[in-house]
DNA sequence: TCAAAAGTGTTATCCTTACACCCATGT
DNA sequence: ACATGGGTGTAAGGATAACACTTTTGA
């Protein structure tokens, strides 16, 4: 059937898998055993066409399989297919070319919805995503690392005179008074790989200028191309938070205003303005309220809403626009 | 090398690659030979690791193979794989991958940039997109053909209760007061997929309820799923408009308002007000004077204009938020 | 009565949308 | 002079962003 004369080409599946609790936003992670540093991975498997009909089949297969976990919405991201990048143990194949997935977990206890035995036999556990991220959390104003670490060493990168890189840095790290898009995570990931400032970079036998104490400094590292498919993820969950419903899978079932803009705010890395936040709630009908207070933390009590699904079908992109 | 108990699967590459001439979106086809209907294809071809680094130099590689045409700006859309939607003819795998791209040619006359062997070998030529998808091109008005023959049909196959069916037309198709979302191009193209309306259903050997007289309604076929990706490419292209100044790919040095706003009209398939878009262009800098004027097609000689680069290093989002 | 968190009112500003009119050229 | 397309001024309405203040509970 296979033919010894064509190149042999595997398809991988990752997911990033994202939760949420006491707001934090997480991501599902399993570890390779025995590791030492930087051995987080996504799951991720090989995407077998006799198996599963479709990518996203197969894809809630083995997140099942790994986590004991059900995932709601899914969607792909990108392929990634260069060489060198995220080779994959697979002896069976001379080349794996990556699909990546953003996934949300259902629900708000996404760490209790682990299965025992997937804890462990895969390591499934799930980790704040700033671990991975550090200079993408703004919640409590501008992270220290940036000015102290980070921009140094890329400013240092780009003093080459090479143009392009100096443009790239300017846009993605919001430099000469550009305002800072939270979007663009994947720009910024992808600066550091090719100044040499993250782990993978020199995994991946880059010329790494810096000492490995930078590394420290630029998160914990993951295999593969998996942080890259993380960038990717949060990068795509955060501009889609604007224009589709998406926080809602996120939540419970009933939550006060105040929970849904700190989710919102933990998943966007940045502070939002509390009457204008509400407002935009209500001008896109998105909640109703339940009729129920909430038992409070030490304050006023609040009023609990829940999601109204309707809005999916009135509006065209119902979202948050913040 | 290849081991023969694991499924061969193949990575196909495809193109949209986007040209325009006379106010018309082209698309770059290749026709297979001794072809009936329904035979045109996007530029495709296997991806190779071993011949090239990344998707996107093999893609370049056999666009020009097959065309004889340099493009410029390239993304990647979609990656297909799902069983059954997009068999291909290679002898060598169980199973095709299909990685779609959307692709921009440079300049203002792409029909001449095709080479003249390519043009013999492949057949290649630039074919108005409209052709395929006749129900998106609303700048003279809405489309008759949509609540003559399209609408009717999805009505009845939405008609057997199923709500999600009635929901997603709604949606797509601007039913009940709902406004016309350019951009869900494929949404509508899947739509008619579904339902049986377009040729390559068929050809997929679906369930195929209506009379063959009902494609001729729905737009010139393709092989594959070429028409599906097309699809993709244009929804793409539409959405990024809005806030990336990939216009002035397609245009030439030099062009003047109108010309650009009938531009920014075909590929958005929609009327736009000339007052709120020059305001629009001048608002966002997107282009300087060239101090010269057009030659006139009767009437007040126009004012030429030429694209600011710079607007890529001054904004962090340069487009037409039409 | 005070801390803590919930919840509201109001204004200045900008952006969007639409109106209608004038200008420069060729025939 | 008039047809043809180029080019502009202006005002209404809505969305946005920021201001600061009141309300309800537990301790």
């Amino acid at each position: 059937m296979a033919r010894s004369d064509a190149t042999n080409i595997a398809i991988g599946l990752s997911a990033a898998v994202v939760g949420l609790k006491d707001q934090t936003p997480l991501i599902l992670t399993i570890r390779a055993d025995g590791a030492g540093d930087g051995q987080d991975m996504l799951p991720f498997g090989p995407f077998d066409p006799l198996r599963h009909r479709t990518f996203e089949l197969g894809l809630r297969a083995f997140v099942e399989a790994q986590a004991g976990l059900q995932i709601g919405h899914v969607e792909q991201l990108y392929t990634f297919g260069d060489r060198g990048r995220h080779a994959q143990p697979d002896d069976k194949a001379d080349h794996v070319v990556s699909v990546g997935y953003l996934a949300l977990s259902r629900g708000a206890a996404p760490e209790d919805a682990i299965s025992a035995e997937a804890l462990k036999l895969s390591g499934a556990s799930f980790q704040p995503w700033y671990v991975y991220f550090p200079w993408e959390d703004w919640r409590a104003g501008r992270p220290d690392v940036l000015d102290q670490h980070l921009l140094p060493a890329l400013f240092e990168w780009a003093s080459d005179g090479d143009v392009t890189k100096a443009e790239r840095l300017k846009l993605a790290f919001a430099l000469d008074g550009l305002v800072w898009d939270d979007e663009r995570v994947l720009d910024r990931y992808e600066l550091l790989y090719e100044a040499g400032l993250v782990n993978e970079a020199a995994a991946d036998g880059r010329d790494s200028r810096l000492v490995t104490a930078m590394f420290a400094r630029t998160g914990r590292a993951m295999r593969y191309d998996h942080r890259r498919i993380l960038a990717t993820a949060i990068s795509r969950l955060r501009a889609k938070l604007k224009y589709r419903p998406l926080v809602f899978e996120l939540m419970g079932d009933e939550f006060t205003l105040t929970e849904l803009q700190k989710t919102v705010e933990a998943l966007a890395g940045r502070h939002l303005h509390k009457q204008n936040f509400r407002r935009l709630v209500e001008a896109n009908a998105l909640v109703e309220p339940t009729g129920t207070t909430s038992v409070q933390t030490g304050g006023r009590p609040a009023q609990l809403f829940r999601f109204r699904r309707e809005v999916l079908l009135e509006r065209p992109a119902p979202g948050l626009r913040v």
